[in-house]
DNA sequence: CTAGAATTGTGTCAAAAACACACGTTCTTG
DNA sequence: CAAGAACGTGTGTTTTTGACACAATTCTAG
């Protein structure tokens, strides 16, 4: 213990930048904080890291409070130290980033917190650092999701490819060609036809895929340019 | 001050993996400690975050004070936290990588700090998780060369095009075909000539050119399939 | 001082991928 | 049951990729 005596302790904070999408637009799950500090302001949900709790842990816990789902896509996006950063106290935030299926959530668990969805284009500011937070996730999403198929794991387990790329045109904010799209999903085996048709379709009934989890795995080691035409849309 | 009361502070390090290229090989700078506690082991070369400096900040502090060298390439890997990663004491690390010209390096500095550059095909087993992190720092490495064209941070400011290939080669521990490599290079317009030519090489003198800088930032954002083959060849 | 080895620069061609666009089908609504 | 809307599949052209050939430069060995 004595040799690392004279250096400075710090508080380490988790944010999560969870990310919905609801068949139309793609949303954040943010809190109207209910306690100090900034009571009343919009915020990302957070926490501290606890002794004896890994990093990966406590985000975890973080995102299972607030939604009551356990073992979605999460991913550490950047740890922020700015020295101002927390107004209150000097804090550093490791800031984690998760993928929801918006239907799975725990309806009770999110009030209870005082959150919402919210869509991308009617974003609120954020308190502290937060709308930067948000900024470099919405940039790594878009990283990401052109080259790995991580999409999926904002949809039902069931989905149509016109629902996968209503996604992706919400990603990005932008359209795409329905043909050309379909092609090219259909091109890398990740979808497993079901035979089922999706009932909640106002017109035509389109066809119920699954993922091919074993070719999905694959998918994610390595990289693969998933929508070459998306490249200028993703953020360095 | 009041609100953050309860919460435990934490030590917070930073670890810097430092890549350089000597024409043949890929290095890292490493450490071997002649201090407490590992007396004796290698490790990456790191130092704690001090009150009132931003976490960046303390990265390229720890990178000058060791290399003698501003302004590199310096981005952020990710945070390390699992709880008895370091048995002294509860201490998380967030961790940068840096690419460096190997020649611009200031070579008392890093003789003073017991430092020198090892091939990484002969790495030894480093200190604590940091094996962990160099391997996560090669994967994004390889990641983001593909994608952009970040390998110039490691050549000196006039290179021919075989040097730049054997710096991918030694990246991605593969052979690429020359003329392919080539066009594609050329393709980009990176590279302006300087009409000089290389007078170190044994044989044939190679021209060498100079990095057209504006392309290079654009190369940056965004992202730009630099070499479809080496996709599989980079850890997601 | 010349032949040969090593390395560099430029070119060609076939295969694959991307993109633009066309047509027929299914389902709901009035 | 006709019209509109959304879904599913196909086709041709252009661009990019990957495999490979040939010529030019420079050092060295005999």
């Amino acid at each position: 213990m004595a040799v690392y005596q004279h250096n400075t302790r710090i508080l380490v904070a988790l944010d999560c930048i969870i990310f919905g999408f609801d068949g139309e637009s793609l949303k954040l799950l943010l809190i109207k904080r209910n306690f100090e500090p900034e009571y009343g302001k919009w915020s990302l949900m957070g926490g501290f890291l606890n002794e004896g709790e890994d990093l990966e842990e406590a985000a975890g816990r973080i995102l299972y409070n607030l939604t009551g789902l356990r073992n979605n896509y999460l991913e550490q996006l950047q740890t922020f130290g700015t020295v101002y950063r927390d107004p209150v106290e000097r804090t550093i935030s490791v800031v984690y980033y998760s993928l929801v299926n918006i239907a799975d959530q725990d309806v009770a668990a999110i009030q209870a917190h005082n959150a919402s969805w919210i869509s991308l284009d009617s974003k609120p500011t954020l308190i502290f650092d937060h709308d930067q937070m948000v900024t470099v996730a919405l940039q790594r999403l878009r990283y990401k999701a052109a080259l790995h198929p991580i999409g999926f794991e904002l949809l039902p387990s069931k989905f149509t490819v016109p629902q996968l790329q209503k996604l992706y045109e919400a990603i990005y904010g932008t359209q795409l060609d329905r043909r050309n799209f379909s092609r090219k999903i259909m091109a890398t085996d990740l979808l497993l036809s079901t035979g089922e048709k999706d009932t909640n379709s106002v017109t035509k009934k389109g066809q119920l895929y699954t993922l091919n989890s074993d070719r999905y795995r694959k998918y994610l080691d390595g990289y693969y340019t998933f929508l070459p035409e998306l490249a200028e849309l993703s953020g360095g």
